[in-house]
DNA sequence: TGCACTCTGAGATATTATATCATCGAGCGA
DNA sequence: TCGCTCGATGATATAATATCTCAGAGTGCA
């Protein structure tokens, strides 16, 4: 399965997801999507904004962060807090697609800039545990563990 | 044990935490962690700014930030990545006073900006666990939790 | 004295994100 | 058809966060 592929099957399911809870995956926003997924690491609103900008040039900031806004309430994207960057969400439509919001962790390599989401239910777990015992409703966590990749190590 | 008190033991911690080290608390460093210690919710680079020009009418921008990179580097603060605020370490100190970095999460409420750290074995191990995994070398993990405190669920 | 080093001052600039108001068009009922 | 509302976008300005760069002051030391 090429890379291509895989981006077209995550744009339908991101349409059909929209779909299935009334919103709407408009051309622009599903550009900005398409950006964020072509991007082969995190990137950033005005990197973005960039990109955007060769096809549609009016573009200014609020236009990508509208965009923004909505890939992430619908869980199509995530954004990455340390980076102040965002990337496409690797399980959207495999396991749990219909979640606005799984949890989620990321291993950010600070050699390469390499990030991978992964949904480790330890963590999941543990995080829930450590909520319950301080008597706190846990509605999101943020994750995002820096280090190095495996390839960066061999 | 007042307020007051525990905040003027962790500023003689912090002193001889730097000492250990061969760093050195300086008197703006020193007034930047005071500020940050006083504030009861996580601070932002430029509210320390505005605080710290009551007194020091030249301070600019890279004054604070100088400030806020040394207590980062000696662990005596930490960055709330969500917020883009600051918070004094409530560890430092108490443990493992000498570890420049330990592990640590935070859970942050929504509703009153409360914010905890915390030292959960169960989620700094289950992260280790999935980083080792992954292959990945951890080198340090951001974990905030976010939802509603105990004492706004009450 | 001369030099290296750390810290701070000062100004400019870069980067990330939001506020505000106007416009456009689809949907919809009167 | 008209007028209304609503969601989406255009366009401009501004806010909030963070960094770059050069200069000067002090300290310790050869
Ligand atoms: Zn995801
Ligand atoms: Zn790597
Ligand atoms: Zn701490
Ligand atoms: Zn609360």
């Amino acid at each position: 399965m090429t890379q291509t592929a895989t981006r077209e099957t995550a744009l339908k399911e991101a349409e059909a997801a929209c779909l299935r809870r009334g919103a709407t995956l408009t051309p622009l926003r599903r550009q900005v999507l398409e950006l964020v997924l072509d991007a082969d690491a995190p990137v950033g609103a005005y990197a973005l904004l960039d990109r955007l900008k060769a096809t549609r040039p009016g573009a200014a900031p609020p236009t990508v962060y509208r965009a923004l806004d909505f890939l992430l309430e619908q869980g199509l994207i995530h954004k990455l807090e340390r980076l102040n960057a965002y990337i496409g969400c690797t399980d959207a439509g495999h396991g749990h697609a219909h979640d606005h919001h799984h949890p989620h962790q990321f291993l950010i390599c600070r050699t390469c800039g390499a990030t991978t989401e992964i949904t480790d239910h330890g963590v999941a777990h543990a995080i829930e545990a450590a909520a319950r015992r301080a008597g706190f409703a846990l509605a999101e966590a943020t994750v995002e563990i820096e280090g190095t990749c495996a390839r960066c190590l061999a």
